[in-house]
Order: structure tokens, then sequence, then C-alpha cells
DNA sequence: CTATTTTTTTAGACAAGACTAAAATTTTGG
DNA sequence: CCAAAATTTTAGTCTTGTCTAAAAAAATAG
């Protein structure tokens, strides 16, 4: 085995990032984008990235943006692992609302121990999903994603979907869909796009008619079920 | 309320290592003590409590040591409950032995949430002690100290006596107790003492008759149940 | 009571991770 | 294609927490 790396948490953040901005067809991540979404300056992140290149955890060449490799890759996945499986713990143990878990398994995910989360993953039953509807990675780091997900904002008038997650950066976007009794498992009716603002007219299957506007409808993930 | 003060995982430990020597009797702590058990060298104590002292969250005074505020001890005292909720939910949730969770849990004291150290403790049932018999200081900072607890090295021979914490420090400690059955809870029949070394004759009650080293006599802590 | 030893503090340095300002490179629009 | 704009990097600074070496103060021993 290769030396234990131990990383920092700035540089596992910057990994799990790095991971998250590139997305499933794994493009490469401009300074830019991750300045905006570590919240610190660009000239930060060309340090940080010339050091995480230096550790072979990316590949980078200046003014080109970086990539994971294998090894920073996996890192990443292991940060996300943890990450959702507190979610998933507060939620389930300690009756967090979903939209309070966030920022304290921000926190969590840095916890080092090789026992620690394999017995919180059988603790809570191996879990395939967090409290937003996203795939937890297993212990060998494979990601499961949902085939078919789409977002609400995209989907059909006239048709049956269910919600399968929903985006977890926003606090007030859980507490309002808290509000109207939108969850993960709800059954959506999209009867109409209103033209002038992209909002949709919905029902919540079992609950309300109501509008949604096209911002919200873009931070909910959607499998389609029948047409009405 | 004052302004909230965020202090960094250095400040915390600095502030609980400063509780846990100065004893039940509060003693003034000084400069090598600190360097000892923090692993540092006493230039960057000395460093560090200027630090305090600024933040009004210990006294000091040059040459002299230091000893914690109000406000620097209820910090202290929270990060020991953080501590060992987490030791007792790794034990008791988790199934980790008594022997593994102090590393973890010395990362686990510094997670920061208003919310989860108070679900935590109701999920765990509001335990009073910890894995190795330490008590957990509750939400107003109020700590149970048991009254009559000596250490099993000081008892009497012709006792019987009965465990009721252990010294966490060393992990060879810990798996060596686990080893010749000693537990909290254990009663012990204390026989005699050998002048030569002062390791005693004992036996564990529904156990093996052995012999203990003085040294591991000194990391036991028990009360007085009779005369044998 | 003074000389030696021990403890503690000061001074100066360094690495990590951030920032600002300025320079370099790439992208874009006419 | 070229000038202006946007992006990215470099250079230099700062803070935190650590270190070593040297100086200062306190404790100890004869
Ligand atoms: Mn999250
Ligand atoms: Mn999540
Ligand atoms: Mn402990
Ligand atoms: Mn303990």
């Amino acid at each position: 085995m290769a030396k234990e790396e131990k990383l920092t948490h700035s540089e596992e953040n910057y990994l799990k990032v790095i991971f998250q901005i590139s997305g499933q067809s794994r493009d490469r991540v401009s300074t830019n984008a991750l300045a905006d979404k570590l919240c610190t300056k660009a000239s930060s992140i060309t340090d940080m990235l010339k050091k995480l290149a230096d550790k072979k955890l990316i590949g980078y060449k200046k003014y080109n943006g970086c990539e994971l490799t294998t090894k920073g890759e996996s890192i990443a996945v292991e940060i996300i692992r943890k990450h959702r499986l507190w979610e998933t713990f507060l939620v389930s143990k300690l009756s967090f609302g979903w939209d309070e878990v966030h920022d304290v398994a921000e926190q969590l995910e840095h916890i080092r121990s090789l026992k620690l989360i394999d017995k919180l993953d059988q603790f809570l039953d191996y879990p395939k999903f967090d409290p937003h509807g996203d795939p937890i990675p297993d212990k060998d780091g494979n990601i499961t994603y949902r085939k078919s997900k789409i977002r609400l904002a995209e989907s059909a008038v006239n048709t049956l979907v269910e919600v399968v997650s929903v985006d977890e950066d926003s606090q007030s976007l859980l507490k309002y869909l808290d509000e109207i009794g939108l969850k993960l498992g709800s059954g959506i009716k999209v009867f109409e796009r209103i033209p002038f603002d992209g909002s949709l007219k919905i029902e919540i299957v079992g609950g309300q008619k109501m509008y949604l506007s096209e911002k919200v409808a873009e931070n909910i993930g959607v499998r389609f079920i029948e047409k009405l």
C-alpha cells in the first residue's frame, strides 16, 4: 500500500467540490468555478491546485482548469459517502429536519476513522440514498445514479412524476418544501406550464394544487411515472 | 448575549487540557505540564496562553502558569461533555470497544452544532458516565463526581471493591483489562499487597485470581464495598 | 546567600491557507 | 484579426500554530 495520505480539511473540501462540479461527465473544472463554490478568491484556488497536483490528486495545467486523478476521485467519493451517511444518521436517528443536516455534515465528513463509517453504515442498515435523495457511495466507492432522473422544471405537462431528489444547497428551499408538504416519494401531477415565467401548475398527490416557480422546479429531481 | 466566540480546535484543546490538569481542586497549571500533555514545546504553549488570556478564557501571569476563567471553564466542560457523549455513542450504538473510542472522540468533540449534542444525549438516554466510568457533564455543565472513588492501588487489603472507572489514556491498558476480564462494575477482592513492587494479589469476582502490577492498579478507580 | 539547574519566555523562522494588487494569458466581439 | 474583457496566475502580505535557539526568571542545593 502507498503511504497514508493525510489531507487537511481544506484539501478534502477542494477534492469534493472538484468532483461535484465536474459532474457525471467528469469535465475539467475551472479556477473560477471553484472559487465561486468554495467562497474563496481565484488566487487561493490556484495555490491549492498546485499543491493537489504535486500530490497527484488532480491533473492541472495552467490556464486550463483541473480534473481529478483516480486517487483524487476515490478520496472525493469517500468524503461524499461520509457526508451523506452522516446526513442520514442525523435525520433518521436524531430526527433532524432535512434542512438542518447539511452544515453539520460538512463538519462530520472530515472525521477520520477506519472503523467509524462502516459501523455507521451498518447501524443505518446500508442506506442507498441520503435525506435529499442523493445516492450514497458504497464502501468500494461505487455510486448508483438514478437512471431516469430529470428536473421537475423539464418534465412534460399532463404527466404524473415522483419526487426522487431535491437540491440541498438552500436551506430556505427545503423549509419551503416542508411547508407545502412536498417530500421524497411525493407524486406530482404536472398540469400546465405558464409561458410567461415558466412556473408550473401542479398537484401534490394527496395534497394541494398550487403553482411552483420555475426556480423551485429546477431544484427538484423527479422520475416519470405516467401520462395523465 | 456576548458575541459568539468561535474557537479553533487547538484553542478548544488547550482549554480542555488545562481543565483536566488543574483537577477538581482547580490548581494553576504550569506551562511545562501543558507542553507534556499536548505534545508541543513550551514556547508554543506560552504563545497560546497569551492568546487565550486576551480572549479572557484564562488568567495568565508570566512565569506563574494559568487557570481557567468562568467562561473558559464552561467551554472546557462543554468539550468534555461532547467527548464523553461521543465515546458513549461509539460503544453503545456502534459497538466499538472501550479501547477504540478515545481517538475518534478527540475529533468528534470539536463538531459545532447547537442541536447535535443535545439530540445525541437524548438518543443515548442521558447517560451519566462514559465507557471509562468518567462522569458526563449535563447540559448546564454540572459534573457529578463520584464521591468515594479511590485508586485500586490505594485500597486496603482484605477488602472487596467495585471498579468504577479506568484511565483511558493508554489503549494497551484497556486491551489488557479486556483480556483479563476486568470491566466497569466488576467486583475485585484485594488479598495482599506485595511489598517488593507494590503489586496486588486479587480476584476478579466471577473470574480469575491473579496479580496486578502497581502501575495497572494506579489506573483503576474503585469504590469500597466491604471487608473480607 | 550565591551558583547551578530548571522552567518559562522571547526572538526569529516556517508551513498552511487565505487575501490584494498587478501581470499574464485566453476568450470574445466587432 | 485585433482590441477589450474575462480569466487565471504571480508576487507579496497576513494569521495561526508550530518549531529552535537564546535570554530571562524562578527554584534548588550547597
Ligand atoms: Mn449535504
Ligand atoms: Mn444531502
Ligand atoms: Mn476519551
Ligand atoms: Mn472516556
